[in-house]
DNA sequence: TAAAGACTGAACCGATCGGTACAGAATGGA
DNA sequence: TCCATTCTGTACCGATCGGTTCAGTCTTTA
């Protein structure tokens, strides 16, 4: 054996970066290896299924953190109002308060989401699920439907604090959503 | 002179579709070339400007179009409510019940999105205000926040929708949000 | 009907695409 | 020390990219 035992996960967040700026197809193997500091060579010897995998461990490891630090939290018996309080908090941060999008939600818009169709899907589900049960034990009506709602309206948050390059849209719609969750919560 | 008088016009809604089924960057000169039955010869001659002014041309026909079925009419004095109440059949008309993705939204998660950023910062901006005008005439509080809400939900839902394809999530949203518009208006 | 201008198809351009091949450098275990 | 293995840089592949060029066809107007 030699070198690294684990350089191919250092390289996802950086790999989660450059697709969260290029899109899919944009994001050429060529800026891919400059952003990386590797060669060709590299990047096949640790992602032999090329840009496609690449994508793929990206969004598993976007899962993977979601799932320990979003949707678990969410499903744990407890005080569910803090639970989705604290969801909220985690996800300003993840989404650097509107200035950073989302790549599951960015992917589902492009032509390559058929690739990605069962990741992309499995996380929103994951998320919607986990919430509506949080909401549910916080005593909120119509928990599924408030759920869909919630991630919506963080999606299109997203796409609006993008569209207009003010980040601080995403941090008003969290702060009045927050006022919506109040009274019942 | 000869030939058509607006045989340009007739290929805008084409090329939207196109860019939505493929983002920008992906949708090559070639698969324009066959889904519009046009050489490249003839796409340059219509659009000099080659895929990029393509683009545009499709971004204002659409912005024309929102402002003449959508914005004009929010901003039209008389029942507030129930021009509300026609953005919402225009707006689930036009994403086609949401399995329809909005060009605008995702061409500002591109990363083309800098090439478009003015007409896509100015689609929304018109659009929120309009509604806010809207919702501000009918009674609501906050008006300027409930637009932006709204926007995001629209957005939002168009994301969830295509990402678990379930075109059904976008009106459900539709439905809900029309309940919580009902009570003030 | 003839000239003018709108329109078209095809060949072509250099650049870049994703991906492959492979020799050799770097490394750790024996 | 030496070998097995991991890792890397470079050169290269065919395909396709967006864009250009242009001879020639079509249609309208005069």
């Amino acid at each position: 054996m030699a070198r690294r035992i684990s350089e191919r996960a250092d390289l996802l967040p950086v790999l989660g970066e450059i697709f969260r700026d290029y899109g899919f197809e944009a994001a050429s193997l060529s800026v891919i290896g400059e952003r990386t500091g590797l060669g060709k060579g590299s990047l096949y010897h640790f992602f032999p299924g090329g840009k496609e995998e690449m994508a793929k461990a990206v969004l598993d490891e976007i899962g993977s953190w979601f799932e320990n630090e979003v949707f678990r939290p969410l499903r744990e018996d407890g005080d569910a109002a803090a639970a989705i309080e604290a969801m909220l908090v985690a996800v300003d941060g993840y989404f650097r308060s509107g200035r950073r999008i989302c790549l599951v939600g960015a992917l589902a818009l492009a032509d390559s989401r058929e690739r990605f169709a069962a990741q992309i899907a499995g996380y929103f589900a994951a998320w919607q699920d986990a919430l509506a049960g949080a909401l549910a034990r916080s005593g909120q009506a119509d928990p599924d439907g408030l759920a869909e709602e919630i991630l919506a309206l963080i999606q299109g948050g997203l796409v609006l604090a993008r569209a207009r390059d003010e980040a601080v849209i995403f941090t008003r719609l969290l702060a009045r959503l927050r006022l919506r969750l109040q009274p019942a919560g």
